[in-house]
DNA sequence: ATGAAAGCGCTAACAC
DNA sequence: GTGTTAGCGCTTTCAT
């Protein structure tokens, strides 16, 4: 048979009162008293009962993770940060419950309040690009449900973030040490935080390297693969063709690389390709891709443990910032 | 404030637990009594409280998905099963969760008793290559833990599975229409199902074809990139050069197609390469890689679906068989 | 076909 | 620092 709080409470010669209190790591329980009752719980391996104590103390412990299955990022990326977030609820007995949610369906801030209402979850992590969505985190803030933030946009809240606007800089500041001049930037989908600071980053290294920015260079894409082929496609039908292009996340990148194929240029010889993200994808091209590599798993971690300390009365939490890594691969040298 | 069961069976003029039956679809209501309760519920906008729920019921409305972590297929694969898993129990209003494991770890068993007793799944929904792991099964029988079952290799259980000889038939079928007598196979983990049934389908072609098998064309990988760089390289240094390689996955066909880039042999021109699953890659490949596609996404829902219908003592369940579809793109052409 | 009473396993509020 | 009492919101069992 299962064994309840109750039993524990009868084995260590305490009241139930006492073993709840253990269990929860309050105050006023002497040490000797915490003591044995940690002791008859694991002698008896006793599992309290999650639906129990939601139900009698008014909290869920479920964390959900909320991501945009539409425009979504790269799925290996989310796959990523779901494993992190999911580490964190383990390590502190929380559950975890992952909801997929479309950012542009007028239904979504309904879908929203049924999750809330259907499974009241503690509290709950953003992914990009809902991370940024103002009436979702508005609603979330009129319902009381605490949220902490994956690379965010704005620095109000808690979480974490990488300074992606310095990586995108990096990987120009690459191009250009290579001598690359006419560097174009394939841009994201225009309101998500990632295309701004990678854009930003790119207009950046171009500027102190005391390059005028030519709007032919900069070209609309969507984070797909087949944005990526269509806008090389427009860059290299230029007068003047880019010698190198930075495209905001490796799936572009890998339409960089297709369309290049198409045109008869030759990755890096005749023209550099980089991405953003080094997904497992940038690996296995060839040439493999020179991008920037994120912590995913680790990002999602540290959102979680920042959710998780708010919940558990440890502190405001705060906005955790991660380092990236210039990864350096065949798709980029010297310019011809 | 929270609208409760009791509430709605005021308002509705009837007793909570009229309110109740009506809520578990049980018998014994009059249609007219149902009507006015479901009447009563849709204005007053009722969510029943999962945990009073799972408390008192003793279930828990909960469906865990397990997978392996380690040596698990793509990530993308998984993805989307389980948006397919979590669409099926939405349906139905059950949550999920997701809960990666450790084959090869020698507390599997203990982790999976933790997450029976800490989470009281009602059942769950295993993966590839999980689905086959015989102390894990023998546990959920005994813990009497109902699962179902995404592509398992026996076919006493629940759940999906697709034929995958067949298609790893028809792949070879089509290289051989092609003209490829010398055709190779780069087999995956030997004890996954997955492996198990390609290599029969492409042993089956072969044999049908009236070729003898050449133990040299079928080299051992690991369904990763790099054991597929590995396989090939073994194969491109054959006296006797196969024309035609099909891996066992994308990802080792990927690979297959860097060694063939090393080797200076031109795909499809010199070398035809053919893989199985469709990811994404398949398409951003330059040329895009032949394979099979599997219905993941919709695998995941029927498996769900499965259980979920024994769980609402709908009957049995069975094992659905889902079509695959052969994707012919541009890495397979005539024999060189 | 419907209802009354009891209780699932835990915690809140309040004693002491 | 520890215990007592009364629920949390639902389903069970057993009446009727």
């Amino acid at each position: 048979m299962r064994v309840r709080l109750e039993d524990v409470a009868r084995a260590a010669s305490v009241s139930p009162k006492t073993v709840s209190r253990v269990l929860n790591d309050e105050a006023n329980v002497s040490d000797a008293t915490r003591k044995r009752v940690r002791a008859a719980m694991e002698a008896m391996d006793y599992r309290p009962h999650p639906s129990a104590r939601s139900l009698a103390g008014n909290r869920s412990f479920l964390v959900a993770m909320l991501y945009d299955n539409n425009d979504n990022p790269a799925s290996t990326y989310l796959a990523e940060i779901q494993d992190g977030v999911l580490e964190a609820c383990d390590a502190h007995r929380y559950s975890m419950m992952v909801r997929p949610l479309r950012m542009r369906s007028d239904d979504f801030i309904r879908r929203l309040d049924a999750l809330i209402s259907d499974h009241h979850p503690d509290g709950v992590v953003l992914t990009p690009p809902i991370t940024d969505y103002a009436p979702l985190l508005k609603r979330l803030r009129e319902r009381d449900v605490p949220y902490a933030s994956v690379s965010p946009q704005s620095g109000g809240g808690i979480g974490v973030s990488m300074d992606e606007q310095a990586a995108a800089r990096a990987i120009v500041e690459h191009l250009l040490a290579l001598g690359h001049r006419r560097i174009a930037h394939v841009v994201g989908i225009a309101d998500h935080g990632a295309s701004r600071w990678r854009l930003a980053g790119y207009r950046e290294a171009m500027a102190a390297a005391g390059l005028p920015e030519d709007p032919a260079l900069v070209v609309q894409g969507a984070f797909t693969f087949g944005s990526g082929v269509t806008a090389a496609r427009e860059l290299f039908a230029l007068q003047q063709r880019p010698t190198a292009v930075f495209a905001a996340n490796d799936d572009m990148a890998t339409g960089v690389m297709w369309a290049a194929g198409e045109y008869g240029l030759k990755v890096p010889h005749d023209l550099s390709v980089c991405g953003f993200d080094d997904t497992p994808l940038a690996r296995q091209l060839w040439p493999a891709l020179t991008t920037i590599q994120q912590p995913s798993r680790e990002m999602g971690r540290i959102a979680a443990q920042q959710l998780l300390g708010v919940l558990r009365g440890r502190g405001p939490g705060e906005l955790v910032q991660v380092p990236f890594a210039l990864q350096i691969r065949g798709s980029t040298a010297r310019a011809p």
